[in-house]
DNA sequence: CCATATTTGTCCGTATGTATT
DNA sequence: GAATACATACGGACAAATATG
């Protein structure tokens, strides 16, 4: 019955082979950040492989974010810092084409955003804490000025905050679903109604989700961030899936009353 | 003061004009999966570039998983459905350098399977139950076997609890975490010792999960997971780690008691 | 500052094994 | 089985870019 399973073959191009080694040198450290590969022709020699594998090879490592090449380089290609650029671009383009819905984006940042707010507050250093309050303060002093700037500066505050929760696939993922999501409101919604009330409790909200953050009480701060977080787009989505974020929201951690809010945001 | 900033220049090369013009017909969806790009030698007409220049653009495409071409297929690179593969590399990648730590990867683990657990009790259909309950059973009568296959069980029913939350985002970054950790942990340590009680109590618990999700009860769900993925994996970290891993326990969720099982994984 | 050598980016041609008709 | 078109891999070539003396 337990009959040996084979695999299928699959070829083994050149090329892999070659970023095989590549890649495993710069991984384990053989090779480090700013050090320099050899150059294509000696890669070629060492590989023993024509120069045009050598360089499918690089374009992927390249590609991989692992090394760049400058064209006239007598040093080689250059040994990158490791960088979460790459995951942040896998991220987006599964995001750009997973036909995605904008109720599992939001569900998905108000959990992201949550803890966030929960470990930046628990685990926050002093000058985290300062990183964010500057962020805060341009956030304020940016309420007159263009949405896009405004968006800016608050994009800055929930980067301090996520850089503030230690936690880099958190602070990673975080910034990418926000990306997608002002993408997508962006894209659906014109959103020139009236922002000057909107972007004035926007900033006294997060005020009071850094509050909790200085004080750090975890459980309030993520509450506070995940209610504004749903206040502000709860609009955008339809009553049904309003009560699907609810849901996570409560399961995502102790519920603070957000039916006061609600009245001003369903009908928008 | 705001003076204009400007962006170094770096030169854009042919093959990556080539790759972007691809990537954005796939992502938009203007070339669907299992539909064929044109040959090599057509591209490198419609495009106006080597041979080369097409091969390098078709090396990094397929080295982020969105075609793949076969020697001698006259009808040309195929392309392949989206898939999540890649952005499991680049975490791979990201954690293989150190530059993620173990207990960062299980913070976010337990935050997404505790939201995966939450989602699917509040949000199943029978026929996502039927699926769970199917896994579940798989997963009792593979504790015999080998610990790669009782894994891979366990994977099973996870995934299913993940389809049930219907959440794309929660779905996708479980499956790679989930391959993560387990990658990360079977590389450090050997995992041979006495796994039979484990296996058993493994089982025991995860049936309460879902006995928790039967009954539609999201909160338990949520908290039972979350219990279970800190208790085997607690002892793979420091104690102080295990504080930070408990911490979130709490901040994602109402917490339930775990001083009675610390004792038992703790010493181990 | 200039000249030279080296390297990369890109192109072209060719031989070989492969998949489809 | 044969013919055709294809991808893989190799080698050579030239212009642009870079670093060094």
């Amino acid at each position: 019955m337990n009959q040996v399973q084979f695999e299928p073959i699959k070829p083994v191009r050149a090329y892999e082979r070659v970023v095989e080694q590549v890649e495993m040198a710069i991984l384990s450290g053989k090779a480090r950040p700013g050090e320099h590969l050899p150059s294509e022709r000696e890669l070629m020699a060492q590989f023993a492989v024509s120069r045009s594998t050598v360089r499918e090879a690089l374009r992927v490592l390249e590609s991989h974010g692992l090394v760049q090449s400058r064209p006239g380089d007598p040093n080689g290609p250059i040994v990158l810092p490791i960088s979460s650029v790459p995951l942040q671009k896998s991220m987006t383009r599964l995001a750009s084409t997973q036909s995605l819905t904008l109720v599992e984006l939001l569900q998905f940042r108000i959990l992201l955003e949550g803890a966030s707010a929960f470990l930046a507050a628990e685990q926050r250093t002093d000058e985290q804490l300062a990183k964010m309050e500057s962020a805060l303060k341009d956030l304020s002093g940016s309420a007159d000025k263009t949405l896009t700037e405004f968006s800016q500066a608050d994009l800055a505050f929930h980067e301090a905050m996520a850089e503030a929760s230690q936690n880099t696939l958190v602070k990673i993922c975080a910034q990418v679903v926000r990306g997608v999501t002002l993408e997508l409101i962006t894209g659906k919604v014109a959103r020139s109604e009236a922002p000057d009330d909107l972007m004035q409790s926007w900033i006294e909200r997060h005020t009071s989700v850094l509050d909790a953050i200085r004080k750090k009480d975890g459980l309030t701060a993520a509450s506070l961030m995940r209610r504004d977080l749903y206040d502000y787009y709860a609009p955008y989505v339809t009553e049904e899936e309003q009560q699907r974020l609810r849901r996570l929201m409560e399961g995502a951690g102790p519920a603070l009353p957000v039916a006061d809010l609600l009245s001003q945001t369903t009908n928008g």
